[in-house]
DNA sequence: CACGATAATAAACATCGTGTTGACTTTCTC
DNA sequence: GAGAAAGTCAACACGATGTTTATTATCGTG
């Protein structure tokens, strides 16, 4: 039985506008809702209400709030992936200071929801995504990085190395990205590797 | 009509032997459950079932699940704040490595909260309390450190530290601790003022 | 444009956790 | 030992959940 490919599995195709439509404003609601409140806060009931749709529209989407963040980050992460990627495809050694660049300006393009995940009601969770993304693509395209003395003490030096990184972008965010992503590259970079704390 | 004091304001008193009891069991079992699930997923009855306690006791002493995390962490932040204090009291320049020795010491000690609320079901207002709590007290008791290039630029320098340094110590207690605090001190020492990812 | 397909609505439903109450039993402190 | 306070147990109304059904509105395509 041929049972032809009705939808392709292909899901680079679009999405009906309906669809489109309803998540956006589902999203919209949601970065609105977590502003002023915890994820946990928020029920369904008022998301659903602010979006100005039926509840069990929701459903066709979403198992729960909590599933709508995670699906709203792996959005995130899909286009920070394709970044980092495009850092690396050259084959040469990583140039730090345009990785910086990029991140900065897609963050600065993501404000809102940066904000809200970084902020006190923020998703802990988002932080260890972003952890482990950076710290494989550092594995991969820059081999002197690898294991600088042991496995413990590589993990030790990302996770200080992105922790800070996140709380710069959390302060930068938070302030409402008044510096330019240039000169913010340059803070990160020369925090990363002289030191937060150090005297110029 | 007198109504003398009868519980005295000073809270110091010791609590009744049950009271100590319930509450440690409570939070026992909290720290238990958040091992493996989301602060959000955590209900009142499990809890208590855990405990192996009527749910109404509960009741007896925290709002719901999240207020009682929150009077967790309050607790932990007393003897931060303890910490921080005596190394400011003696009115010279705050020496910043018994500063680090006395964290990571607490932290040690404190591994399995300090786990679980810095994990990927943690919390994310506790890493902005610490991040406050450490600013003020450098503040405080730093003088040279204030506003190394204005207010925004302090903000900066401060939220890298505090977070990397959080980081850190994910990276530390999520592999049990194996290094000595004297260890930890050293290594967040060097990353602060002297960058996590520079060349030695 | 008109068609079939599909998204969204509306209402109803059982289920579960919540937060609070009152009467009781146990345990603590003095 | 006596009085006070903590903990237990059962019951309650309430609201959010997740699912279902029939119905309406909107879409993409030929």
């Amino acid at each position: 039985m041929p049972e032809a490919a009705k939808q392709p599995e292909n899901a680079a195709k679009k999405e009906d506008r309906r669809v489109r439509r309803t998540k956006k404003l589902l999203v919209q609601a949601l970065t609105d809702l977590l502003q002023e409140k915890q994820v946990k806060e928020i029920t369904v009931r008022e998301l659903t209400d602010l979006a100005d749709m039926n509840r069990g529209t929701f459903y066709l989407y979403y198992k729960d709030i909590f599933d709508m963040l995670e699906k709203v980050e792996d959005e995130m992460f899909r286009s920070l992936g394709g970044i980092l990627a495009r850092h690396g495809e050259n084959g040469s050694v990583l140039q730090v200071r345009p990785v910086l660049l990029d991140l900065f300006s897609f963050i600065g393009e993501n404000q809102a929801m940066c904000r809200v995940l970084l902020s006190p009601h923020g998703d802990m969770n988002f932080l260890h995504r972003l952890n482990n993304v950076i710290r494989e693509t550092c594995l991969k395209i820059w081999p002197q990085a690898q294991t600088p003395d042991g496995e413990a003490e590589f993990d030790y030096h990302y996770s200080f190395a992105v922790f800070g990184f996140a709380g710069l972008i959390r302060a930068w965010v938070s302030r409402g990205c008044p510096e330019s992503p240039e000169q913010m590259a340059a803070l990160a970079d020369a925090m990363i590797f002289r030191g937060s704390l150090a005297e110029p």
